[in-house]
DNA sequence: ATGGCATATCCTATATGA
């Protein structure tokens, strides 16, 4: 989002254009107190937010009901000093899917305390999504949002301005890859082939120098549903664009 | 050749982002 109050008219008009039932939002860069419900509201969807103060934040609007919330997941790594978690995860379920809206941590750089807070916090959300269908194997669970990770060179627009960078790094597409193993499949790489971000800076969308950084990967259960996959580039255009813009999977049902 | 954005708040400066 880029701070959802910055483009809240910008999100419902998109969510009542594109007939969308679940919206799963990441840095909406405020505390729940300050989230714009009411917009939301009017449009037949209600939102569960999780956000501390202007940093990270997530939340989860739906027209289909949630239930069963969650702050985090069990062993998620802190940060900071004082040590504290961070509004990177919410998990809430929507017409029998588990939805977790996920802000991957950035990195930064290789050498950066922050590259190590991404990698372990990846290693903690492979572990607790294990146990999710460990102890369901039939769960519907979708771990969506911004993963911060380019999986693949074509994934950015030039692979030699990543040289030594993070997002691309092999410690970050094994840990990407490693949920495969806990039983997760990217379900849009096959249904579409576009960027999901472009810098700000430098004309990069114009020019087309993105990146895809955010993903679905889907339980087995819900992997045999998705019918459909779109990445909504138009809305990167026009006055006042997030520098991301919405992946939307289609489930059967 | 260089630098060129956008958001937040402790706002004429700094942190964050990827």
């Amino acid at each position: 989002m880029n701070s959802i109050r910055a483009r809240v008219d910008r999100v419902v008009a998109f969510l009542e254009r594109a007939d969308v039932d679940v919206l799963a939002m990441q840095e909406t860069k405020c505390s729940d107190e300050q989230f714009p419900h009411l917009a939301f509201q009017l449009a037949g969807y209600d939102v569960v937010t999780h956000g501390h103060n202007q940093w990270n934040g997530v939340a989860v609007a739906s027209r289909v009901g949630h239930e069963d919330v969650e702050t985090g997941f069990a062993g998620m790594p802190t940060w900071g000093d004082p040590p504290a978690e961070e509004a990177r995860a919410l998990g809430v379920t929507c017409d029998g899917v588990r939805v977790w809206s996920l802000y991957v941590p950035n990195g930064r750089v290789l050498a950066d305390p922050h590259y190590a807070y991404k990698l372990n916090w990846l290693d903690a959300l492979r572990e607790a999504a294990a146990g999710w269908v460990r102890a369901d194997p039939g769960a519907k669970v979708a771990l969506v949002g911004d993963w911060n990770i380019a999986p693949r060179d074509e994934d950015v627009w030039d692979m030699t301005r990543f040289e030594g960078a993070t997002h691309v790094s092999p410690a970050e597409r094994e840990a990407f890859r490693a949920f495969e193993d806990v039983g997760f499949t990217e379900v849009t790489r096959d249904l579409v082939t576009q960027y999901t971000y472009w810098d700000y800076k430098q004309l990069a969308f114009p020019r087309n120098k993105g990146m895809r950084i955010d993903f679905v990967q889907a339980s087995r259960a819900l992997a045999e549903q998705i019918t459909g996959a779109s990445i909504e580039r138009a809305e990167r255009k026009g006055k006042g664009p997030s520098d991301h813009v919405p992946v939307v999977v289609e489930v059967a049902g």
